[in-house]
DNA sequence: ACTTACCGTAAGTAATAACTAACCAAATAA
DNA sequence: TTATTTGGTTAGTTATTACTTACGGTAAGT
């Protein structure tokens, strides 16, 4: 998972890179900074960053040479929206089947 | 990712396994049910299915020949909950980033 | 008992993803 | 200008994952 589009759930899927997002959420960050915080090279930080950018969930300014990251409030927006979509038709389900075991007590 | 446990994310992050799980939301079904829906043979859907148990995601029950599988409300609200932690840090570090924006224009 | 339907597991393969090392570019500092 | 810092990109390797095939096991039907 290196070069492509992809939604939300993949980009997080690897741990690597959920834990990079979440540490972006505490507070912007740089490369270097980053890869300070975990046990792979400051490349692989990098190319977990622009996966994570293609999938809209984090974004970049330069700032001298350094370049600072922080978590994309659109696009966490985006993945929360399309999250509790899903959260939501489960739960009607649930509740249906629910209901179609409590029926037959009622009647 | 075949054989060990690992948290929601993780488990949701194959586009296939996703699918998979959607499918349970929307109702409960065997394996082979399942496997008609999807361009994979049925002992790899067999091998998704594991991994979402493993995540607490989906249960299963008996049926005759058939294994019924369904999604988890509990492992579903599980999940849930932990997103929406993670969106609450989130909406929360976006909101103090904003203010650090608009105290200056306070003044 | 035999057959059929359904499914899990094991083994092996193929695909893909994550990683490092090496290199290059841009911005700042001396 | 030269040196330093910082980080993106490429190439190649390693590790992991998804997959199929083959097999065995269980439950229901004949």
């Amino acid at each position: 998972m290196d070069a492509y589009l992809q939604s939300g759930c993949e980009a997080l899927g690897d741990g690597t890179r959920f834990a990079i997002f979440r540490a972006l959420i505490e507070r912007p960050q740089s490369v270097g900074e980053l890869a300070g915080h975990f046990p792979v090279s400051r490349p692989a930080v990098s190319q977990h960053l622009r996966i994570l950018k293609q999938a809209g969930l984090v974004r970049d300014r330069k700032e001298g040479t350094r370049r600072i990251y922080a978590a994309d409030a659109e696009g966490v927006a985006r993945l929360r929206l399309e999250l509790d979509l899903l959260w939501g038709d489960a739960l009607a389900a649930f509740k249906a089947a629910a209901e179609r075991w409590e029926e037959p007590h009622v009647i």
